[in-house]
DNA sequence: ACATAAATATACAGGACTGTATATTTAACT
DNA sequence: AGTTAAATATACAGTCCTGTATATTTATGT
């Protein structure tokens, strides 16, 4: 048997002249929720997004299913359509939150102020190597999602071209020529692409050790030992 | 309605007292298809396998099922379940056959008998450009479907470390330190899987272009200019 | 206390896919 | 020419998933 029930619904026979009111939200998804939350609520339209970001990084695009979603939020996919339109509509925003330049913390720390040239290597190399707002396993999930659907890679290109671009100009702030910046900085970056894309388990004290040769390596500059102490700051970068 | 037909099957009351008798191909998958075909015919195990190949490339694991390899086939499905056990069975064999380590082009090249201690890099260099025998596309898929299945992770992660160890051997071949070596060998390699993760679209001219500063930036030494004109043989390398 | 609307729950219809059982086709061998 | 078995086709049962329509619950404001 295909379905629990096969008798007929009351409701199709009295049925309501007007039903599905649209809700305000699905046409403007910039809209945050109001801390007051009204009537008979168990999410909010951020908790949807948290989760589906998840999934999207436990199991690609293809694990990010409404019914998984609803089943881990603990509701029913009705839920779901209040807050968005369809399927597609959550993976849009997932992309679009991602793509946007301001939310790369990659990209910010290269193009801060910087007292000497080297600045935005530390300040790079911090952020990939804290894993504080900077979320490799997100980055390495879009990129697996861009692989396959086209809207996401073009949002992948775009991410990436803007870091190298940045990583290119800080190169030539150390005084390469153009083309060896150029190089350089796509060899610091699709190295780091790879790190991630690989899965090496290594440890944070482990990578602190490696730090210097890499950075020495990837730069062609020594790696001053009070930058290593940074590394300990208990910012939140 | 969900069935086109719900007339009873006749077949089910005068039923064959034994049925499904086992196909050999299924417990023995190595066995190739022999070159006489029998009985009616249109596909062989090695087009159900390169279609999977094919469609594991194009979209991912998710995207290797059974009605799509059969619609492309323009067989049933009833052909699949012939050669193989079921869904799993294919993907088993397609991550087998990857990972055997004598299918491995890049493993090859840097395994050779060596003249000097850069033949292993330029015949490793020369592979990675002119993608012959070497299939980053299948690379990458295979990188992809590791990260979310325990099986192929376990795969690509040693395919990863027998091709790491022999770039840190090929590397200390140069006189490079132990620590520098590994280092050195971790830098090459994974900034070529950052380059192909990310789809860097470069022609082949381009790519022979830069590959000087690349070679020279990423093993520390010139590449001699009678090495580029390898790359214009017409060998299957 | 009560009406309102926000959020959730339920029922339904249907598509895409898997796997099993059984029937059918067809080339090769005798 | 008939038999055989390799390969394919078909029917069926069932799971997972989407999306729509409608009913139900419930905190908040009045």
């Amino acid at each position: 048997m295909l379905y629990k029930t096969m008798k007929p619904n009351p409701a199709k026979i009295n049925s309501q002249k007007k039903a599905n009111i649209k809700n305000p939200n699905k046409t403007t998804p910039n809209k945050t929720t109001p801390n007051k939350t009204r009537g008979n609520t168990k999410t909010s339209r951020a908790q949807w997004l948290a989760e589906a970001r998840n999934l999207l990084i436990h199991g690609g695009v293809e694990n990010v299913k409404i019914d998984r979603l609803s089943k881990n939020l603990k509701v029913s996919r009705g839920g779901y359509y209040w807050f968005f339109q369809n399927r597609q509509h959550i993976l849009d925003l997932l992309l679009a939150d991602w793509s946007d330049e301001k939310n790369d913390p990659l990209l910010n720390a290269l193009n801060g102020q910087n007292a000497t040239p080297l600045e935005p290597f530390f300040r790079f190399f911090t952020r990939l190597l804290r894993e504080r707002s900077y979320s490799p396993k997100l980055d390495s999930a879009m990129r697996d999602w861009g692989r396959h659907y086209k809207d996401a890679a073009e949002a992948v290109e775009q991410v990436d071209n803007r870091r190298i671009e940045a990583l290119r100009i800080a190169f030539l702030g150390l005084d390469y020529s153009p083309a060896e910046a150029f190089i350089r900085a796509r060899i610091l970056y699709f190295h780091q692409i790879g790190y991630y894309s690989m899965k090496v388990i290594e440890t944070e004290t482990q990578r602190q050790q490696y730090l210097p040769i890499y950075f020495k390596q990837l730069t062609g500059f020594d790696l001053p030992d009070e930058i290593l102490d940074r590394l300990y700051e208990n910012d939140t970068n």
